[in-house]
DNA sequence: GACCTAATGCAAAATGTTTGCATTAGACTG
DNA sequence: CAGTCTAATGCAAACATTTTGCATTAGGTC
């Protein structure tokens, strides 16, 4: 194996697209059913319509297959409902998250996206767009005046723990969970700005 | 497949041991020199001198044997190095975490742990691990007299953001993101004792 | 419309995985 | 300490998956 361009697609218009459209569902469909553990890349291809060559060829395993599914799976579809508020945004946006997130399908689809690190790609990507919503959230409510903190602050204190339970324990994150983290970051920027460099 | 026992040893005694070690053994030596993805059963088990099919009724396949290294590889050899003061020891005990996950070697250990999910075990004893050794640490601090966070927030505001880089992001936290993150919680920890019942 | 490249299908070869059965290590009992 | 019993292992054959060389085809380019 050397190195598969997995979804990097040189020619998007064709049949390539085609088969990559026809082999992502048919993973989608089977693992409606059956367990990860017990999907075969001979299986995907039956149900794709395509041989496992194929497979093989653009994908490399089921491993790095999974991965790139998952990715599409957890692409954020639409831009973060606007409410009105910093916090409103924030908690709304947050709640989706930890819903999708949360499920057992999106803890699964987020595993697969973590276990193929080879470069990092998979799971960077899945970072990159929770980067992206929060921002657009976070320039949102600066434009409206409102104080919001850093991304950076965001992702470290609200979206990293949740992610933290989902991945390394049994415990599931409930909205509320979600809420108490919003508001605990959007309260530390408040009074941060309220008495400037505190500590001198 | 049924129910793989892994690493639970009925008999921790003999030569259920003996080859536990032996194939633990032969995993991180390949892993020293080849890559993961062309990690096969049967070179294991030529180079542990078992049978491939032990190794396939012991562990299932070999995510999950890697999961298995992976926890035995990540768990800590001590308990946290008492230096006198909470800041200290928790700093010293962050500097150390880092140092040893966010390496290329700790990396792909951590993700192999989080990887194979099925009941969720590898990564919920990593996560027992570190809960455990921060709580020696919170403990003894109290037992000194000093205001320390609960494991928990500790958990979300100072590991969670450093396994989320590790996990998600290209980047390699470094000693002073961890500083950092224990300097911070430590002033909220203060500042809230201080001020009890701020909100109200 | 003719050409050119890269992706696909096909089939055979190589490799990896599963399974039934015999054997053995080690625990337990008296 | 010997006898017995259980579960783990080894072995080898059956089975499935993965790889690979070659012919073909889709679709982009001039």
């Amino acid at each position: 194996m050397v190195v598969p361009p997995t979804t990097a697609n040189p020619r998007p218009g064709g049949r390539s697209a085609r088969i990559q459209n026809s082999v992502h569902a048919a993973v989608r469909t089977l693992l409606e059913e059956h367990d990860r553990a017990q999907l075969s890349v001979p299986q995907i291809a039956q149900l794709a319509g395509v041989t496992p060559s194929t497979i093989y060829r653009r994908w490399g395993d089921v491993h790095e297959l999974l991965a790139d599914v998952a990715v599409e799976r957890l692409r954020p579809e639409s831009a973060p409902e606007d409410t009105g508020s910093l916090h409103g945004d924030l908690t709304a946006w947050m709640e989706q998250f930890v819903e999708e997130m949360a499920s057992p399908e999106g803890r699964a689809f987020t595993r697969d996206a973590v276990a193929f690190g080879g470069a990092g790609r998979p799971a960077c990507q899945c970072a990159a767009y929770t980067r992206e919503q929060l921002d657009t959230v976070l320039n949102r409510a600066r434009d409206r005046g409102e104080v919001a903190p850093a991304g950076q602050t965001v992702v470290d204190h609200v979206v990293a723990p949740l992610m933290y339970r989902i991945l390394f324990t049994a415990e599931t994150p409930g909205l509320d969970d979600a809420r108490a983290l919003v508001d605990a970051v959007l309260e530390r920027a408040n009074a941060a700005q309220t008495t400037p460099t505190a500590g001198i």
